[in-house]
RNA sequence: GCGGACGUGGUGGAACUGGUAGACACACGGGACUUAAAAUCCCGAGGGAGUAACCUCCCGUGCGGGUUCGACUCCCGCCGUCCGCACCA
């Protein structure tokens, strides 16, 4: 009996157990074909896969069943992001070891991924958690730290209070941790660091050579690691008696400004302050009022700028006699150049605000080259009550020896003179920061040292490694358990052999997905990384991921490669040779009355347009539609993958995924959408259940002349052959999935037709239309491919099967319609041969009623003629 | 404030290098099949005007200019939306 309906659940389970079974996605470094690493961000198994995943997989998947067709040697491997907090949060809550949660979630979301059919090779799983994975990330540390690649100070570290543990500058965001979203305090605690700013500038520079990469998350690296060229120099104090006071270090990218000065300001961290107002109760009170208005993000926005004198002052390094103020100020950080700055109000908005406030004087040190005269004296007269500075081009006005010089040679004559008196110099400043990777918690990779009485910090031996995370942990107390661990925190030093404890802390789990791409390339090995196979398999030549890691995971990985190639782990410096970063999924919100939000499953739409109302289906509650948003838990918009799969199949979702919504943008799941996917796909099974009997048979020879429609159809299945490889090759899934829409309408006209019941050659043609169509969309949804492609009488697998290739004599169109216009209006069509020459095609133009019409009788000046393309006749 | 991206029908979007704007899909309307429904198939559609009809004309890619035989595409100036960064001296 013909089944009259596609049955996804019982084949696609048949077809992955038949890729499995013949192990076709494994990747050997001895096969054939030129490599091609993709790699889609690896999950952190949080128990479930979200629509986020299936976009990122999905996408993924298409290029490497795309590039495996194509003849590439394809490696396509997955793993888990296992370390982190929800696993200890959810021993906190309920008891259950991390690890025990962490593996049964990895477990779970295994099976899920299994179940979209990817095209992974699954022998080269890994997980950051397990012991295997983490003793060679304690290797590389090891090896990082010889290279002096490493640090370990006292420093004034972001803690969360809520995660009791240390942040880098990268996860604070607006003042609030990345993951509790509680206030950012500071404490000083001595920590563990990479020294990524010392690669501040190659990170830098090199990000120019990565033309595969969004620029977007070019800018977003280049303005984290914010370089700043200008000139860090002293400037002498001096006391209320004109006695010298010792001296002022500054950092400044305007120093052409220096005639300008008519204060200084320093961080209410500096030195200066804190000696200050051990005397100056006055000051230790308005330290203590910045403080509580603290660090927030409406705080700052809103603040004032504020200042508080200080009794010294500062003589100028060009003006005898004169000085300026001190005052300690809100808005000068301790963080970045030296604390400390001289105020420019002229030419700099804050500085202008800030004396606006305490009434300083404001002294315009440039103007713009246009003025002349009567305008540049009302320039700098009326220049106080602008409402913003003047920050362009111009010339020095106001400043002695600099006067009438341009910014740039201001800025070199006054280097020279600091630099002359030995008093300064110019000095390159970056916001990128050492990256701190000391974190107070259990459940993640022990930093492998030994804190020993008599010799200090002494690395554990290469033979002692890995350092395992203990099992028996308890969780009933606040603060990292490592840290009251008696058997595994007491040990004894293996230089001296006495008496020492262990290191408790663990590592930032960002250093874990900093390698883990390289890790794949020899995922059993005993050493970090096979060097033969990292440089066999590195870069990574697409990286399909979410820009949420613009900053973090993708500069990390950038320092992590880099240091990894000074400690001889590896040949290269940049791990991604292109990045692509997808949109998210977004969802509908619905909300109760009450304010409950309601998940989507839970709401029953009728009507439509401006009429549609949602019920709550078991309540029957009237629910409110609300707006558009990211698919979340807090939200409750989520769709549950494993729920689509289970109604419609995994092709269907995976072909919804790619349809419409270009890759990179915002995706909106609707149901309509699922279940338009899900026809496409009855259609096409159908399609082929038809086809099969009326087309050619498999392994049949073309015959000999073929008829005007079967010359046709051929020159499309060419053509679509060229347009969807294109459209995958550049990673636009939804104008490959609308070509195959297309391409499809076109097949369904012909197979079947009786008009050509006796034309052998469209039937080979239409053989021929069939089997590329399938392997069109073989790459998007592979399981029905391999479906329909058995249909056809096929022995190989789809996935074995080569791309087809496109003949190039099909590729052209013997006739093409051209528009023609009559002064730029499109008044008609034409359609010629090919290879028309301009004169004939101009003859014809000139004769269409249309064309006559428009031009009235006018004279024809000219006619523009652009073959193959347009006609325009100017009249 | 700085930086980036974007703005096209009811909706998502397509348009090669400046050459027929709206492919394809969703939603919608009409029809066929059916006792009926589901499923499926066919047809229609940017807006407006004229015509019995074939068709014809006008307007149209956020707004205003410009370059060009020709502009969604390039240039200048605005407006708007989204994202990122932000007292970084």
């Amino acid at each position: 009996m013909v089944q009259s309906r596609y049955n996804p659940r019982e084949r696609e389970s048949h077809w992955q157990k038949i890729w499995n079974d013949k192990d076709l996605f494994l990747a050997r470094e001895d096969a054939k074909g030129e490599k091609y690493y993709v790699l889609e961000m690896f999950p952190y198994p949080s128990g479930r896969i979200h629509m986020g995943h299936v976009r990122n997989y999905t996408m993924g998947d298409v290029v490497a069943r795309y590039k495996r067709a194509r003849g590439f040697n394809v490696l396509h491997p997955m793993g888990w992001d296992a370390f982190g907090m929800p696993a200890e949060n959810a021993a906190i809550e309920r008891g259950v070891h991390p690890a025990k949660w962490t593996y049964a979630n990895i477990d779970a979301m295994r099976t899920q991924l299994k179940a979209l059919g990817l095209s992974l090779d699954w022998s080269r799983e890994l997980a950051t958690c397990d012991p295997e994975y983490y003793a060679q990330e304690q290797k590389l540390f090891l090896d990082f730290l010889e290279a002096g690649i490493v640090s370990r100070h006292s420093a004034n570290v972001n803690w969360d209070p809520v995660d009791h543990t240390v942040l880098a500058n990268e996860q604070v965001i607006d003042g609030k941790g990345w993951r509790s979203g509680a206030e950012v305090e500071q404490r000083e605690l001595t920590q563990w660091f990479f020294k990524i700013s010392v690669m501040a500038e190659e990170l830098l520079q090199a990000l120019d050579g990565l033309e595969r990469w969004p620029e977007k998350v070019r800018t977003m690296q280049r303005n984290w690691i914010g370089k700043s060229e200008g000139l860090q120099f002293k400037l002498d104090l001096v006391d209320d008696e004109g006695a010298s006071a010792g001296e002022l270090e500054v950092f400044s990218t305007r120093h052409d400004t220096i005639f300008g000065m008519t204060f200084c300001a320093v961080s209410m961290d500096h030195p200066l302050t804190a000696e200050a107002a051990k005397t100056n109760q006055a000051l230790g009170k308005y330290i203590e009022e910045c403080r509580r208005s603290g660090t927030t993000e409406e705080a700052l926005e809103k603040a004032e700028k504020t200042g508080h004198v200080l009794d010294v002052r500062v003589a100028h390094p060009f003006i005898d006699g004169k000085t300026v103020p001190v005052l300690t100020a809100n808005f000068v950080l301790m963080g970045y150049g030296t604390g400390a700055i001289f105020g420019c109000p002229g030419h700099d908005q804050r500085d202008f605000d800030f004396c606006k406030a305490l009434g300083l004087d404001i002294i315009p040190v440039v103007a713009p080259d246009d003025l002349k005269g009567v305008e540049l004296v009302s320039y700098i007269e009326d220049y106080s009550d602008r409402p913003e500075i003047y920050d362009g081009e111009g010339t020095l006005i106001n400043s002695e020896f600099l006067d009438g010089m341009t910014i740039i040679e201001a800025k070199q004559e006054i280097a020279k003179r600091f630099e002359a008196m030995d008093k300064g110099e110019r000095q390159v400043n970056y916001r990128l920061r050492d990256w701190g990777i000391s974190r107070q918690r259990y459940w993640g990779c022990p930093i492998p040292v030994i804190h020993c009485g008599a010799c200090g910090i002494v690395p554990v031996r290469a033979a002692d490694l890995p350092v395992k995370l203990p099992e028996d942990v308890s969780f009933d107390k606040p603060g990292n358990p490592l840290d009251r661990h008696p058997t595994w925190k007491n040990t004894t030093c293996p230089t001296c052999g006495k008496d020492a404890t262990r290191e408790t802390d663990t590592f930032d789990t960002f250093v874990d997905s900093s390698w883990y791409f390289a890790r794949f390339c020899s995922p059993r090995a005993d050493v970090p990384a096979v060097r033969e196979a990292v440089d066999a398999w590195l870069p990574v030549d697409q990286y399909i991921g979410g820009i949420e890691h613009a900053i973090l995971h993708l500069l990390y990985s950038r320092f992590f490669t880099r240091a990894m190639k000074e400690t001889g782990h590896a040949g290269l410096s940049e791990p991604f040779d292109g990045l692509f970063t997808q949109g998210m999924v977004n969802h509908e919100t619905y909300k109760l009355e009450d304010g409950a939000w309601v998940v989507p499953a839970d709401v029953k739409i009728e009507g439509e347009g401006d009429a549609r109302r949602a019920v709550h289906v078991t309540t029957c509650a009237p629910v409110t539609i609300g707006s558009i948003e990211k698919m979340s838990k807090s939200k409750h918009n989520t769709v549950d993958p494993e729920d689509i799969i289970g109604h419609y199949g995994a092709d269907t979702i995976r072909w919804f995924m790619l349809s419409d919504s270009p890759p990179e943008r915002d995706v909106q799941w609707t149901e309509a959408g699922v279940a338009g996917a899900w026809r496409f796909v009855q259609r096409l099974w159908r399609l082929m259940g038809k086809a099969s009997s009326w087309i050619a048979p498999a392994k049949s020879e073309m015959p000999g002349e073929l008829s005007e429609p079967a010359l046709e159809l051929r020159g499309v299945s060419h053509r679509r052959i060229q347009r969807v490889s294109e459209a995958i090759e550049s990673l636009k899934f939804n104008v490959a999935v609308a070509q195959v829409h297309e391409f499809t309408r076109v097949i369904e006209t012909v197979v079947g037709n009786p008009k050509y019941e006796d034309d052998a050659g469209i039937k080979w043609a239409a053989r021929e239309a069939c089997e590329i169509v399938i392997q069109m969309f073989g790459s998007m949804m592979p399981h029905l491919g391999e479906e329909c492609w058995s249909m056809l009488d096929h022995d190989q697998l789809l996935a074995e099967t080569p791309w087809p290739q496109a003949d190039p004599a099909l590729l052209v169109e013997d006739t093409v319609t051209i528009a023609v216009q009559v002064n730029g209006k499109r008044r008609d069509e034409l359609t010629v041969a090919r290879n028309a020459s301009k004169e004939d095609i101009e003859a014809a133009a000139l004769k269409l009623d249309n064309v006559l019409r428009a031009i009235e009788g006018r004279d024809v000046k000219k006619v523009i003629v652009v073959p193959q393309r347009i006609v325009n006749v100017v009249a």
